[in-house]
RNA sequence: GGGGCCGUGGUCUAGCUUGGUUAUGAUACGCGGCUUGGGCCCGCGUGGUCCUGGGUUCAAAUCCCAGCGGCCCCA
């Protein structure tokens, strides 16, 4: 019952206040703090590193079975390399930070902090790939890259210190290009499903793609305040880079030619703030067990005159679970059980373990799951089976929970006012639209939300005219509030 | 890019309109006691460049200007 209650979506405070809520989460949590002086960077405490770090693994574990190798490149570039790709400079050059050499005369240059690596990698590119026989290319970093905001920061969700991680491959034909496009989407939904994360795939209208690419598709997690999360992106870029930086190889049949390139980016701030928001409540985080510091707490209920029998038996329930699980015995002697109840429920901690007189009796121990905060009696014997089903079913439970709460934001609208209705009340609006610059730009001021693109993962036909300009539509896009 | 609101111990906050006593309260933190199945209670204690800089004034947390930082709305 409370777990239904929980799922009405109004009730919530981080549905009506969502700012105070991720703000006070973020503090009160331990995921980060914010009071660093400097606009857009953040300190990453220890709920926050460890969550992140997690994630990097979980991703860094797929991508090198899948042939990604791991390789650190510079954090800066220069001003000749960053230039070469016409479209790239234009989208990026109004945001960079530079490091301005005021040494002598042989250092007048300027350098470039990197707000992604395309222009550091692909230089490189050029010098290794000499035949068909060093393709497919793919490498990878976990890194941090650097962009100056203009709008408003927002912790997590707009930083100008930007974690995460990027991928790049070069390929001989376009067909092995796709083929990437699909293994690196694979790659990144097997990340997010693992995290309980539901997401939008869409493909990235024109006038949206990554400066540089020939389209571009992004993955849009859904936010509880309406604005939808890229938490990443799969940028095809055809051979636009390659032409700029050289990068040939010789075929097969001995003629040479451009190589066909790919980048892709996972935002590990993002993606922890889209396991805070879509999974958290008002008591505070909700974890998804892989990624939580601590996955089970064991709290000993320790009433005057019987301390020592209940310990005993807390800490032979810390020793069964504790090289499974990673595990906290809360034994604070001046903090009372309730208080500890409060305080892992605002750390996210899966499971919760309740040691006390009764318990020592009848050989039980009390479990509460996090995610519905239901109680369940466990006999001693089956406690470590019963701990991996409820792991298993609480990453189940997000994850399903997420996905309907996904699905109740989507809304249809036929005509502006409907659309603008739905994005006013915190919805991600699905319309028709007949692909023109001028119907996005109407679209953009009368209902407050961006196009943000069509679904890449199934094909959805245009049942009714644009919405814009009322003539035939091309594609169904769906339009929303973005960070 | 345009407009609005805000900045006070670690956190949240009163005071600012109408300048004037030792800057309010909660929480947190430390020590002691009592308790322990949902934030218990009692006592004592610590903690402040009132965002920064400048100006007005006999006197500034309070009024003015600039900067930094944060939030909201519009484009």
């Amino acid at each position: 019952m409370t777990s239904e209650k929980q799922q009405s979506a109004s009730c919530l405070k981080k549905f009506t206040n969502f700012t105070v809520w991720f703000d006070e989460i973020l503090l009160n949590a331990k995921i980060v703090d914010n009071r660093f002086p400097v606009k857009g960077f953040l300190v990453y405490l220890e709920n926050g590193a460890y969550i992140m770090d997690k994630i990097r693994k979980m991703l860094e574990e797929k991508l090198e079975k899948t042939g990604h190798k791991l390789m650190l490149f510079p954090l800066v570039t220069t001003d000749e390399l960053f230039a070469k790709e016409a479209e790239h400079i234009k989208g990026f050059s109004g945001e960079v930070f530079k490091i301005e050499l005021k040494g002598d005369k042989e250092s007048q240059r300027t350098l470039i902090i990197r707000p992604t690596s395309e222009t550091i990698i692909y230089p490189m590119f050029k010098l290794w790939i000499r035949s068909h026989a060093d393709l497919p290319l793919k490498v990878h970093q976990s890194v941090n890259v650097y962009r100056y905001e203009t709008k408003a920061t927002r912790p997590l969700y707009r930083v100008r210190e930007i974690p995460w991680n990027e991928a790049h491959t070069a390929h001989e034909s376009p067909t092995d290009a796709e083929r990437q496009v699909r293994e690196a989407i694979e790659i990144y939904s097997q990340v997010l499903k693992e995290l309980g994360i539901s997401f939008l795939l869409l493909k990235r209208p024109d006038f949206d793609k990554f400066a540089g690419a020939v389209y571009s598709i992004a993955f849009d997690a859904w936010n509880p305040d309406g604005r939808v999360n890229q938490v990443a992106t799969v940028h095809n870029l055809g051979r636009n880079f390659a032409k700029a930086y050289d990068i040939t190889f010789e075929k097969k049949d001995g003629s040479r030619g451009y190589v066909y390139q790919l980048c892709y980016g996972f935002g590990y701030s993002r993606v922890l703030a889209a396991i805070i928001s879509q999974h958290g409540d008002d008591r505070g985080l909700v974890l998804p067990p892989a990624v939580a510091p601590t996955q089970i707490v064991i709290i000993p209920i320790l009433f005057k005159g019987q301390e020592k029998e209940v310990m005993k038996y807390a800490e032979e329930i810390y020793r069964e679970v504790k090289d499974r699980w990673r595990t906290v015995l809360d034994d604070r002697e001046d903090v009372t059980p309730g208080e500890k109840f409060y305080h892992w429920e605002l750390m996210g901690t899966p499971i919760r373990i309740e040691v006390g007189p009764k318990e020592v009796i009848e050989g039980t121990v009390t479990l509460t799951r996090r995610d519905t905060l239901e109680r369940i009696q466990c006999s001693k014997d089956k406690l470590i089976d019963k701990i991996t089903f409820l792991m298993d079913d609480i990453l189940r439970n997000l994850r399903e929970r997420s996905e309907r709460m996904l699905h109740k934001l989507i809304v249809d609208a036929r005509s502006m006012e409907e659309a603008t209705k739905a994005v006013d009340d915190k919805n991600i609006v699905r319309v028709a639209w007949c692909g023109s610059l001028e119907c996005a730009q109407k679209i953009r001021e009368n209902v407050g939300g961006e196009i943000r693109g069509e679904r890449y993962d199934i094909a959805e036909r245009p049942d009714r005219p644009c919405i814009a300009c009322g003539k035939e539509a091309r594609t169904i896009v769906y339009v929303a509030r973005a960070y």
